[in-house]
RNA sequence: GGCGCGUUGGCAGAGUGGUUAUGCAGCGGAUUGCAAAUCCGUGGACAUCGGUUCGAUUCCGGUACGCGCCUCCA
């Protein structure tokens, strides 16, 4: 069986042949860390997470580098805004990440380079495009990247340059030679944070930086690049054109997209301001949930995201830990075979979750045990039974007004009358807490409740 | 204007040229003082028009609607 992927580039699936036959270089754009991550941010990270498990899991050596954006205009003016050294804030922001990424089980990448500590590759990369004419300063000190010099421009958007200029929206500097001609280099203007070079003191474009990280991590050539949807164009575009321009190799053999994460039709974006953080959601339902909630539809589809829909998840997700056994023993091979045909489809998760329920139907040692072996691959069942439903129950239970005495208290007396065979009082007491979310469930050895 | 994607049952979401996706919700039953949970059973779908085909939700083409990128965004 051959593992297909969805070539961005290619525009169709693709037999999946890495370069090495058991390693793979895979490298993914990470986060600009001026803020907190949001639910697409996790979307993004949960699907390479997920891709990288299962190439582990396949046997392969994954080598995974995500990058750090930790020079930005965007960095810099929210530092001024809050009148803190730049580093201060990317620290905390970095902190804050790792703390998300934890929560939604994603493993931490092999390396993670940060772009302030990668200045000098980025500045030996442009020489090399200055060097062969793929690059030229403008009057202002800019460095661009001299679109022209690079044929294949537009090929993983499937675009024409002059497409691209007759619909550009973007005012053109006047130092360009072309207005779709992208900076390398910023000169500095008085005051902005600066690093010394040979073209003056300035900072980074954006895109260089991962042309330098990823060449420097995984060669000039490696097996596969991914980002989120966003990213494409014209972050990824650039990156290849100014990589295969200065190395004359192929950059990434395979190119990866996540969808959008969207809310009511709207892509979640920090532009439209619709979106919501990581941290916000991990207050309403349990991280296992939102990595539930995000794999069950495919890595590539757009996903809209309601509380309403996270709600389903939790409920769905619950049944299935529900169903998990006390200790893993040998799982089904033909659940595991099944398993891997449907990864092995363009990474089927949502297909793969169909397969988790069929396990769930059935009540046995091994097929719960295929559950949780499946499960795991795709990062789920961090938790124990036990400890995802006490840590789902206190969620819920800081989010109430009712306490735990409280309710024991109303079930004492709910019980007294339930032995006076008053069903009345007991039904009332009843329905007024399942109205707070309290459901009861009256069983051989007494009353047992919980929060809904 | 250019490039691309989507439209599946109440909702979410896979997939297939002829056969049950799956989950949530609903309905019926078992169970229960009544419930809850659980178990069993069950109805319900492939935007639209045309083409190819013995047969299309699935392939091809048109239309409508929605979305994304072309500007920072994962």
């Amino acid at each position: 069986m051959s593992l297909q992927i969805f070539d961005t580039l290619a525009r169709e699936k693709r037999d999946f042949q890495p370069m090495e036959a058991e390693k793979i270089g895979i490298y993914v754009c990470g986060m600009t860390v001026y803020d907190r991550c949001h639910l697409g941010h996790g979307r993004v990270m949960v699907a390479f997470d997920t891709v990288v498990r299962y190439l582990r899991f396949r046997g392969f050596d994954v080598n995974y580098v995500r990058n750090i954006t930790d020079v930005d205009d965007k960095i810099f003016s929210r530092a001024a805004e809050r009148g803190v050294d730049f580093s201060e804030l990317t620290t905390e922001m970095i902190d804050f990440m790792h703390h998300d990424e934890k929560k939604l089980s994603c493993l931490p990448p092999n390396l993670e380079p940060r772009a302030t500590a990668n200045i000098q590759s980025m500045l030996n990369l442009i020489d090399r495009l200055v060097a062969n004419g793929a690059a030229y300063q403008g009057h202002s000190g800019d460095v661009y990247f001299r679109v022209s010099a690079f044929p294949a421009y537009g090929k993983l958007n499937n675009r024409k340059l002059d497409d691209m200029i007759a619909g550009a929206r973007i005012v053109v500097a006047e130092d360009k030679e072309n207005s779709a001609d992208f900076v390398l280099w910023k000169s500095a203007k008085e005051g902005e944070v600066a690093w010394p070079s040979q073209f003056g003191p300035g900072r980074p474009g954006w895109h260089i930086e991962c042309s330098a990280m990823s060449m420097n991590s995984l060669g000039d050539t490696f097996d596969i690049h991914g980002g989120g949807p966003d990213l494409k164009f014209p972050h990824h575009e650039n990156e290849i054109a100014q990589s295969e321009a200065a190395t004359g190799c192929t950059f990434a053999r395979y190119w990866m997209h996540a969808g959008a994460v969207r809310v009511n039709e709207e892509k979640m974006s920090k532009s439209l301001g619709n979106f919501v953080t990581l941290d916000q959601l991990f207050n309403e339902f349990h991280p296992e949930v939102i990595r539930f909630f995000l794999l069950q539809s495919h890595y590539r589809s757009a996903i809209s995201f309601s509380d309403d829909a996270l709600t389903q998840a939790e409920t769905a997700y619950s049944r299935l830990v529900q169903a998990l056994p006390d200790e893993l023993t040998a799982p089904s091979s033909d659940a595991i075979f099944e398993f891997q045909k449907f990864m092995d489809d363009d990474f089927n998760t949502p297909r793969v979750i169909a397969l988790l329920f069929e396990l769930a139907s059935v009540d046995t040692a091994e097929s719960a045990s295929s559950i949780l072996a499946i499960g795991r691959v795709l990062g789920l069942f961090a938790s124990k039974k036990e400890a995802f439903f006490a840590q789902q129950q206190a969620l819920k239970a800081a989010k109430s007004g009712l306490s735990d005495t409280a309710i024991d208290t109303l079930i004492s007396a709910r019980e007294k009358a339930r032995k006076d065979r008053d069903f009345t009082t007991a039904d009332n007491i009843r329905d007024d807490l399942i109205s707070q979310g309290i459901v009861l469930e009256d069983g051989a050895g007494g009353t047992s409740w919980y929060r809904k």
